[in-house]
DNA sequence: TAAATAAATGACACCCTTGTCATATAGTCT
DNA sequence: AGACTATATGACAAGGGTGTCATTTATTTA
């Protein structure tokens, strides 16, 4: 909730601040990043960011509802696709737009890496209310679960939420190797294993 | 290495220092810990301790490098046990094991848990000094996966690697949750996932 | 154009941290 | 005791960060 001042701003200069925001704390955790740096990144003067933001948090908030936004459209773009495929081929191609999405949007994903490495409890809160509604994802489990393709011993959400904390290490070590090759391959033996481990039991195995 | 100054002093001071630093170090994050804290926890006055360490991360790898030597104890008493017992009953041990002592240590165990957070450079180059040789683990993986028991095409490294991962957010939920036996149970259902995942496939699949 | 309202600005006070160093104190050796 | 070495100590400078506010500058309204 920046103030109403900020809304009128010129979208040049609000565009200016947004930027200079996201590379503050893509660049480090909330409690680390610095209103200093900032200011000076968006070259605006110290007196002014107060006059469109309460202080950090709320400059925080802000960003991640932007972002959000945009978030959103990429994240549906594929699971809206085809709702009639199984879980692990729309995972499958999740994964891939991800890392796509990833590489041309590296700000937006440090900043979530960063959410996942912070627990105060600012961030505990903020992501707690964050969490959207059920999300599509969860739907496609469910069904593949009903379909016999999922083990049914697991919750769906207990699903996904061992695939987000098996991605983070993921994400983190694409980002921080120097061999993105070499961190792909190791997230498709993550991945792989995961799924073998999902499966349902099947009675009688065939190859 | 910290000074001659700082071994000749008497075991009750050192025990005060290295006691207040793992409680910072285990209260946030090497960059956030503070210097300042540590010495009014410990009491010594600010002189003193730059007599003893040449600073922070000076203090930090003697802090790690003593709780290494107790916590090689506690690791080899249950891999060393029986080396003929197969990984998965070694690891369903061995968990019991360090939720154990995680209940008896925390301030070690959120020293772990904070390098896990932690993407500085110096932590990087910390953890990668500190990864000794070859764990026994290794070795008990390897010997599964000749006898056939763990998938082959997995390097052994890998697994472990995995495991950790895989351990860091169930750590961290199981101190920060309330309530303490659902993140015991879902570490059961990670761990049975995972299991599942990581056995070698079975040609025909007897129940 | 004058008055009133909105925005911009940077100096200031205050807080916290780190590393140093001159000085004081204790201990040891002859 | 006198001299010399080892420790202890806290004031201090320097650096970074935060939030405020009196003042200046723009913009709008009458």
């Amino acid at each position: 909730m920046p103030t109403e001042t900020f809304h009128r701003l010129p979208a040049e200069k609000k565009q200016r601040i947004f930027q200079a925001a996201v590379r503050e704390f893509a660049r480090c955790r909330f409690s680390e990043a610095s209103i200093n740096q900032i200011i000076k990144q968006a070259d605006i003067p110290r007196g002014s960011f107060y006059q469109y933001f309460a202080g950090k948090e709320d400059l925080y908030l802000y960003i991640l509802q932007e972002i959000s936004k945009e978030k959103l459209d990429v994240y549906n773009r594929f699971t809206v696709a085809d709702s009639s495929r199984g879980f692990f081929d729309v995972m499958e191609e999740a994964i891939h737009a991800i890392f796509a999405w990833a590489d041309d949007n590296e700000d937006y994903n440090m900043i979530g890496l960063r959410m996942a490495q912070d627990d105060s409890d600012f961030m505990r809160e903020t992501i707690r209310k964050m969490a959207g509604s059920k999300s599509r994802m969860i739907t496609i489990i469910e069904q593949d679960q009903k379909k016999g393709k999922i083990r049914q011993d697991v919750e769906a959400e207990a699903i996904l939420e061992i695939i987000q904390n098996i991605s983070y290490p993921l994400i983190q070590e694409y980002y921080s190797s120097k061999n993105q090759k070499a961190a792909i391959d190791k997230i498709k033996i993550y991945f792989d294993i995961l799924f073998r481990g999902l499966q349902a039991k099947q009675e009688a195995g065939g190859h």
